[in-house]
DNA sequence: TCAGAACTGTATGGTTACATACAATCATGA
DNA sequence: TCATGATTGTATGTAACCATACAGTTCTGA
């Protein structure tokens, strides 16, 4: 009993993956090293009293001028809701702020403040160097055969996602909520 | 269900990757991919009244005997309070029961009953069909490098996340390789 | 023997995110 | 014009997970 099982999958010999059960397979060791990517984030960012959330956010925000909050949400690819809550606490801290669109009263833009500004550049010292930290002994030649890799992979889930799962057998709702 | 909850991405489903703002790299890509097979997971084995939690508990389970609520958690990298949810869930519905160690009165044997078996195994075809779809065009020897890249990089997260102390990372010493 | 440390499972509160529902506001077509 | 449908941001309820705290139990060392 040594560390987590995530560690158990990254430190066994990936040529051998059969021996772990269905749930340790190449997909499990992908998601596994994204929740490691994510918590690196917060950890680091923690510093700062942001979270991987938050500074995205905050970043996109410093690149991309003033942006309604629906606008936000798709570019990181979460809901509305989550957005308007953490444009709250950016908002709070004072580094975003909230304005009228002047031609739709329905949205706010959202634009950050010269403190976030600040921020937003420490945040990307942060990005810059775990990214380096995360590409130690990894060549150049590789990240891009790891991302062409995952972007084909990526491709079939979504394609897969996208089938009606039409093989439903039986077994009865039962949802009681 | 309908197409909009896939289309918006029941755990977020970013589409663009390449045109990127330093959030739109090859960690952001791997963590969009690594939520779409949670969401592509959840989707199938909703159709059997499980989660990709639940169900990974389940097979767990179902090849490794009775065991206890603790090693269950470590071996699904989660905390303890959960997994005992998730066994609660599982058992009232039936698919695992409890039962008190002899020589141990802390602990409960977690063990799967017969239509667990039967469920477990029915969750192992929607795990072998979705693995299938997903490795659709991408060869064994892909497999095999996508694998070993995300083994190197976890290593490099792994390490990265043991220097939160200190603020000037030093260079840490590669062990061996 | 036995006091203190360690472990197991559970309770509790907090965080993050989703889905739905809703009022307010635009946009479209007859 | 204006009724109908879309869109935006928010409120609400739910779900999953974490961290901490706790009682009961076991283990360890003097």
């Amino acid at each position: 009993m040594n560390a987590t099982n995530a560690a158990n999958g990254a430190r066994g010999n990936p040529t051998h993956e059969l021996d772990a059960p269905p749930w340790r397979r190449v997909e499990s060791t992908l998601m596994a090293t994204a929740s490691a990517i994510h918590a690196a984030y917060d950890q680091r960012l923690a510093g700062l009293g942001l979270t991987l959330s938050t500074a995205s956010l905050l970043a996109y925000l410093a690149e991309f001028g003033p942006v309604t909050q629906t606008r936000c949400a798709e570019h990181l690819g979460q809901g509305r809701a989550v957005t308007g809550t953490q444009v709250d606490k950016l908002q709070s801290l004072g580094y975003v702020e909230r304005r009228p669109d002047p031609t739709d009263r329905r949205v706010w833009l959202v634009s950050i403040t010269d403190t976030g500004l600040d921020l937003a550049a420490r945040v990307a010292d942060v990005d810059e160097g775990l990214r380096g930290e995360f590409r130690e002994g990894i060549s150049r030649t590789d990240r891009q055969t790891l991302a062409a890799l995952l972007v084909r992979l990526q491709e079939n889930i979504n394609r897969s996602q996208h089938v009606s799962s039409s093989s439903t057998p039986q077994q009865p709702e039962s949802n009681h909520q």
